[in-house]
DNA sequence: ATGAAAGCGCTAACAA
DNA sequence: TTGTTAGCGCTTTCAT
């Protein structure tokens, strides 16, 4: 493979020149500079990445780490972060944590060893490992979770209140024994969006209990089996806050085997606004969250720390917006 | 940040031996290799990825390029694809090409620069940017969609046989004006997804016209217009079969608009089996694609052929199931 | 079994 | 403006 070497001896110059004319420098002759593109051209030359890291110690990529590939919500804070770095030149890659503390602490090691330029991560919980990160002085932001007790650029969604509003919209919409699914113990956006459930039972004075709220994974065989659970209660539920929207397919099917009409019998609104939430019958109420801006933001956040990691830590609160439809009316 | 030498410093030995030792090389004395790797825990190091690819000339990182990062089709396959790869400790580095030919063309650019072991890729369309990797002897394998002329290793589904399925199911079910909503002109899947629906037609007799045809962007929103502007002719379709689930989210649309049930009043069956497809009214019978085999199956061909670029190209075919729910039954 | 030393390809001081 | 050269941190001969 073409080395710089190659296209200096084709171009006739040194390897300082072919570095210079490549990466841009104002300090290059203009005929010189297109000879050596030429050559480059010529040649097929592709720089060598590692030897370029190596030798600037940092490499131009953002390392993006999402608990799930496979949940809308995380591919479009994706998007937004490709948007934003690709514009700057900088390259993203997606790690899938899949939830798991293991792989996320895995992928924050490659991301080290590989030196990333920063990197952006949806923490799975109570990990610790993103120390390595700041250790290191690695640029870094947390979106969707704040980290326990670390300090650090953070994106976040007012889940707490989102989930307070769509509770209240459920209470006034006549529900008043209302559930709550949500996902695990310690995955802040699972304890946010429970807390904001709570705090809207409490407001209406209504007596909030343990029995109508379950956890689980976010993913939609939990949601199903905690789903039937609650209906096949003594008294169950007659509406239901899901915290996601992989969760709103589980609780879907189980209310489809009860045989209950969303809306009608049990009123229900999820988190995350689904492509599909308008297809169903009757269509499902949603709190919209603004992923894509949460990608855009924490990825300019990122660059900026990139540029300067003394900067002190941000957080950056973005709001939901509740979107009713017919889940959630007893019409 | 702490490197080998200053783990040899400390372990008292050279960073030949250390390097040995930290790769797992059985040459190196037990007590002496419980010193290094204390020593190394100790420092908190973590080795420098940029130098030891460069000294090895090839990163243990496959990339896999694929066109739609929101589409569960190719997520799925990437979860296959990660599985497979960290089972013999690789990375997966996830691009999002975006069906789009510049960007799939830049991260192949990036691919071959950071040196990576091999190139997982859904081409999109009749790019020739796979010749680099080819004529640089990059390990790669194609899934989903064959290269125009190019000989690789290719994971496939049977999509036109399974059009064809799908579409004489239609058929069978008494539908005779049957409509097919595919992606872009030279896309593989597209193309073979229209052949697959004409087959049927010829099969069973039926005359073929391009007004019951459309082609649009992979998207919900395109297949929206092309399902309205197929409804609003003077002789409709009575069914459709639609090339993918992002597409069908958009048909589905457009139904409702017109007021128009599924199964009764339009037969309907969709690529990919999305996890709402069960929860729309009526459910929506669906093609279901083995997309998690097919990123196990290509990543094992890439390994294979990381290890013996030498070896023939392979094709791999995998079946396809229709599913039948409500939406391509009449009652 | 261990160490010394070369060199992967690039960029950036420094010199000219 | 251009060239010379050192050196980034690692792995791997080659010697011992």
């Amino acid at each position: 493979m073409a080395t710089i070497s190659d296209v200096a001896a084709r171009a006739g110059v040194s390897t300082a020149t072919v570095s210079r004319a490549l990466n841009g420098k104002s300090t290059v002759d203009r005929d010189l500079a297109a000879r050596v593109r030429e050559a480059a051209e010529e040649l097929g030359y592709q720089p060598n990445g590692p030897a370029r890291n190596l030798r600037r110690q940092e490499a131009a990529v953002v390392a993006l780490i999402i608990s799930d590939v496979e949940n809308p919500f995380f591919t479009a804070i994706a998007r937004g972060v490709e948007d934003v770095a690709h514009e700057v030149g900088y390259s993203v890659v997606l790690c899938n944590s899949d939830e798991s503390a293991d792989k996320e602490n895995r992928y924050i090691d490659i991301a080290i060893q590989e030196r990333v330029a920063g990197v952006i991560l949806s923490p799975s919980g109570t990990t610790t490992s993103v120390e390595k990160l700041t250790s290191r002085g690695t640029a870094f932001v947390a979106v969707d979770r704040p980290l326990p007790e670390q300090e650090s650029d953070v994106v976040l969604v007012d889940t707490r209140l989102a989930a307070r509003q769509a509770t209240a919209h459920l209470i006034a919409q006549g529900y008043d024994r209302i559930g709550c699914i949500t996902g695990p113990l310690g995955v802040r956006t699972a304890d946010d969006r429970l807390a904001g459930y709570r705090d809207a039972l409490k407001a209406a004075r209504l007596r909030s209990t343990t029995k109508l709220v379950r956890r689980t994974e976010y993913k939609a065989a939990g949601a199903r089996r905690a789903a039937q659970d609650l209906l096949d209660q003594a008294e169950p539920p007659d509406a239901l806050l899901v915290a996601n929207s992989a969760m709103a397919v589980g609780v879907l099917q189980a209310l489809q085997e009860h045989g209950i009409r969303p809306g009608r019998d049990v009123g229900m609104v999820a988190f995350d606004d689904a492509p599909w939430a308008e297809l169903v019958d009757p269509p499902l109420s949603v709190v919209a969250q603004p992923a894509y801006e949460i990608g855009t933001v924490a990825a300019r956040l990122l660059l900026a720390r990139i540029a300067d990691n003394s900067r002190p830590a941000t957080t950056t609160t973005l709001g939901a917006r509740l979107i009713e439809r017919g889940s959630s009316h007893r019409g």
